[in-house]
DNA sequence: CATGAATGAGCCTTCATTCAT
DNA sequence: AATGAATGAAGGCTCATTCAT
């Protein structure tokens, strides 16, 4: 039996799945509800518009959980850096996520609630870590953060040939710390 | 008078400032025409439909040319990452291009011919620049490229509050040398 | 209140109007639309393109249906030919069935579908139709049929000068038993 | 070296293949002006509008010329008619011109010029051919004579199965004389 | 005569959104 | 909650036609 709220979770993953494949202006409401297995006419009753559920998809496409939930952990300095880099690296190991994370970063300017969480992510966030790993904001740190992330991104873009994840994590660890 | 391809030219510009302010997808030929003060019909005779012109901008929007341009200069080591920060900073400091490149980056999987434009830079490009920066390409030096843009992109998509970009520049090459 | 395929009937309806007195190819959805009474999008949601329209179209302007239909009356001989000349010269009397006709032979060679409904006509009832008014199939009759059906074409085409419909019919049917 | 009219006459010649391929109003000036080997303009320097080159076309299309032309050989009765069935179906055994015939009668009502032509067809040749033919124009060998031109007409839209042309035509006129 | 860039009207088609049931 | 017929606003694209060269 359907419990509620479990419509609304199946459509967001259909559209996450069609969003993924044919890009948030590409794929048509009628894709994502034929893949929910619902109705075009149920869609809008859970979400007001297209844009609400691009906003959703796109939230969901940051890496923003992966980030706090590691702040929560407890964690500190080199293990902190590292778990963050496994958990970011298995969210996007798969090509949807990757796809929908980039699309999510490209309708930035377009989106203003995705612009905030972006740069939530970018400031807020990275100065948490920055104290969580380094014990410190300084300049000096807060770039070192940067680029650890700058690092993260540009794998999920397209990893590098001839490495394997961990043994790229770990050459970052290191460059960064 | 107008000379022969300035035609086609101005038809690209308008389009990488409508691309950029609307997207992609929501942009209309309408939009681009009007912009370049042509008919809509001309926009169709210098390229076979949207997507040719989608295809158009978003090579243009990589920053491939500025990693073959700064590779021809002769420039090794250290003076060599710094042209090129400085150049591809250049490039992506004005809002169009810095949308274009991450609406490039996420259609990607949907544009073989752009896939491949960003594989390019990934690892051929990846490779010689690691190894006119190193002098070799062993895998501890194909990641501190990576991660040298990575940092790169990751500050096209926001910067660094409080830092300013020759100081970051300067920051990053010091980390990944 | 409108029953179930009402509003696809009136829209083929008015698709044969239109069709007739424009040409399948000039004449505009927007026009059906308008003469039915419904919103253009409306007819795509009952037919795919407006090439499904015109097979639609196409089919019902052949004599396919006067053709079956008198072959189930049971008439026989001299009779039968006479039923299918007076439905079919009733079907063409009016200008936009001889129109509709003349134009659904005239694409045969486009739409596979009508070629197919074309050689059904021409072929598989020819034959059933020189058993059933000879009583026999053999050459002769087969050739007597199809010189009946092409009197008929040809009176579709226009009529003969000071001859009335009856009379042609009579003449033609003793010419051909 | 190209004679005058030399040019002319390859526009009309490309036309009529890519109009009994496409259809008149699926084909385009450019594809004719591509078979033709001439630019798109200069197919309106020889013809005014596509219509006009439509109605050029489609008035070649029609069997009056294989019509007028036995008229003139100076033949009578059985041995008249034997030679319009042979010429007619001569010119129709070619698939382009049978398309092309159907599609001149489709457009009857929409071009005046055509439907002129046609009438001169079905009623002043058809009467020269009943004096020719029979030494009469009563209505009965009118009937008859419109009865020889359906039975070409309905050959042209499908030929009979397992019977040859000259079959065909002996039969007929055996029928029709 | 000949070319082909340029125009603009218009058409097919799509699709987000609404709403009666 | 749920459905899907119905709407209408665009948008991509085609193509006949013109015209400077």
């Amino acid at each position: 039996m359907r419990r509620r709220g479990d419509v609304r979770e199946r459509i967001v993953e259909a559209a996450m799945r069609v969003f993924a494949e044919k890009g948030f202006f590409n794929a048509t409401i009628d894709q994502v509800a034929r893949v929910a297995g619902v109705s075009k006419g149920l869609v809008f009753w859970y979400f007001r518009s297209k844009d609400e559920l691009i906003k959703e998809v796109a939230k969901r496409s940051l890496p923003l959980d992966v980030i706090s939930r590691c702040l929560c952990s407890g964690l500190k300095g080199r293990q902190l850096l590292r778990r963050m880099a496994e958990e970011y690296v298995r969210k996007y190991s798969c090509d949807a996520n990757r796809s929908l994370l980039f699309q999510a970063l490209s309708i930035k300017s377009m989106y203003p609630a995705i612009e905030k969480e972006i740069s939530e992510v970018c400031s807020t966030l990275l100065d948490r870590v920055a104290e969580e790993v380094y014990g410190s904001l300084d300049l000096d740190k807060r770039v070192r953060v940067k680029v650890f992330f700058g690092a993260l991104l540009c794998y999920a873009l397209s990893g590098v040939e001839g490495v394997d994840t961990n043994t790229y994590i770990s050459k970052v660890i290191e460059i960064v710390m």
